[in-house]
DNA sequence: CTGTTAGCGCCTTCAT
DNA sequence: ATGAAGGCGCTAACAG
């Protein structure tokens, strides 16, 4: 591999000048610039961006943090900040925490290491206060999904409460009366807005929330179908199933139709998400669109705009709202 | 952040007495190192990655191409490389090379900029050429899911031919004889691979293959529904249809539902690659499962035994054979 | 506009 | 076992 000096001796120019052309930022000559131009060519000359970055101390690298590195609402989030940044040359680092406190925080000191010029995080696991922490101590940082207080600018978050609120309204607005509920787990905040906004719904509507249909399941497949079986059991009849996702919708569904009821003919079922498969799903899934993307983008742009100086194309966004996806699953109740 | 040279100055050590704690690989006594480590501590210290790699020339950084950063196809494959190559605290750099020659080679570039140690690649648009090239020019390098001629002992895939084959017969063994096939687009080594395997089948079990029905896809669901609607028009009542890919899958079972036609009873379908998903679909798909997990762990086994120098844990196996995983969607025909 | 000269933070012989 | 010193390849003042 050619170095700057083999590339300035070729050139008959100092090393200075060659690094002035590649930066393009002070002037150069034009014929100066060509002759080295021509040397780079020549010697199949790459810059070494490990040498950059330790003398520039800037490594064009943000790190990306992830629950997981499959899975469709993460395989939407990196696919989106990787074409982002990768258009104006910063390259993502992606890292996956795992949903395990200890996991995340290795997984940050990590890219810390690695001289990440930004990091945008989807942490589940580590508190507010690690957050803020990190945040004052000078690593440049948005959070995606979460919103931790006094950091609010740099939180890319969707109104959970406002989508639970929609599903149900929806179950509702189509006659239903008896409706179930299966929730994520209470540990997460976004599971507990979820509950929120369905409890909200049933409320607005005069109905009962004291005795409500409610298993606490864990956002897998599985615990939709145990959901299913234990609220049936519980209350067998009610009309409508509220999922806090889509995957537990799933479970729902599979476990209603060995049980020989139909969906949607005599149970109707909503989910959350719509992740990539809702639509595969027989009946199509009605559900509440999360914008991973679009959270993704606005992170992505935030860094570019905070951390590398770009001027902002469009406007920033932090909180989004949530819209109703219909498509089979949802039937009316008279 | 603290440097080595403010750690050295608080243990009263020199500069490379530090440097060798952190190392452990040469010889240090007890009582100094341990007031490195406690100096290390108290100061907070974090090595500069950067700095290391510079002065090393290694980065202990692996660059990962995928086709795309979404799909549970390349969520498996980067899921489980980085979680191998992380537990030797290597890490990823991943981009995407969106199946087209220019962006591929970019993002080759692109990691090479980076200096990582070794590539791992699912590249499938550059040609075989370029990639021996590269082979050659001392980078290391693993190919998953493609072959190419004299690097064999680098490239990890699965036998698609065999998988064709498979799925062909199973169809056959249960009882079937007017057999539909949707390809890949034949431009891909796989779809045509797949392709052949199907012919295989066919011709063993003496069935016609001269004026066969075959549909060219793109792996994508809207022509699995394409491909169905045309076969079904150009020979209605065939009972089976074999689907290069559980996407195509997918699009060709909805379009058979809506006309009017039931999964498995009237039309038993075959997807290939067993995604996430196809056990979401209705009724649940029968599928070869493709082992993209499998080769993800050999190709980053590959990596840290011969470019880190780790022993190996287990054998490298390079082919992989297709099994079928038989679910729902194929009925027997008598 | 171009060249000189210090570093960036760390690793690695070579001495001691 | 430990220290001194010279790079790794590049950037960024500072001169000229």
């Amino acid at each position: 591999m050619a170095t700057i000096y083999e590339v300035s001796k070729a050139a008959g120019v100092s090393l200075a000048t060659v690094s002035r052309v590649m930066n393009g930022n002070s002037k150069v000559s034009e014929r100066t610039r060509n002759k080295v131009l021509k040397a780079m060519d020549e010697l199949g000359y790459r810059p070494n961006a490990i040498a950059q970055s330790l003398a520039s101390n800037r490594t064009n690298s943000v790190g990306l943090l992830v629950s997981e590195l499959h899975g469709s609402f993460f395989g939407d989030l990196m696919s989106t900040v990787e074409k982002e940044l990768r258009a104006d040359g910063k390259h993502v680092i992606i890292t996956a925490g795992h949903s395990d406190e200890a996991r995340e925080k290795e997984a940050i000191e990590f890219l810390k290491s690695r001289r990440c010029d930004a990091l945008i995080l989807h942490a589940e696991a580590v508190c507010d206060d690690y957050l803020r922490e990190l945040n004052e101590s000078g690593v440049s940082l948005v959070l995606v999904n979460r919103m931790v207080p006094g950091m609010e600018q740099q939180c890319f978050v969707l109104d959970n409460e406002a989508g639970g609120y929609l599903a149900t309204k929806a179950a509702i607005d189509a006659g239903h009366r008896d409706i179930g509920y299966i929730s994520g787990p209470q540990s997460k905040e976004d599971a507990r807005q979820r509950l929120a906004g369905h409890v909200r719904a049933l409320r607005e509507a005069g109905l009962n929330t004291e005795n409500a249909l409610v298993y606490q399941g864990d956002y897998h497949e599985s615990e939709g179908a145990n959901g299913f079986k234990q609220l049936w059991q519980q209350h067998p009849g009610f009309s409508a199933l509220i999922c806090a996702n889509d995957e537990m919708a799933s479970g729902a569904m599979t476990a209603a139709r060995e049980e020989g009821i139909n969906v949607p003919e005599q149970l109707s079922v909503v989910g959350f998400d719509d992740v990539l498969f809702a639509r595969y799903l027989h009946p199509r899934l009605t559900t509440v669109d999360n914008p991973v993307s679009a959270m993704g983008l606005m992170a992505a742009r935030w860094v570019l705009h905070n951390v590398y100086k770009k001027k902002l194309s469009g406007v920033i966004k932090n909180v989004f709202l949530p819209e109703l996806i219909s498509r089979d699953s949802l039937g009316t109740h008279l």
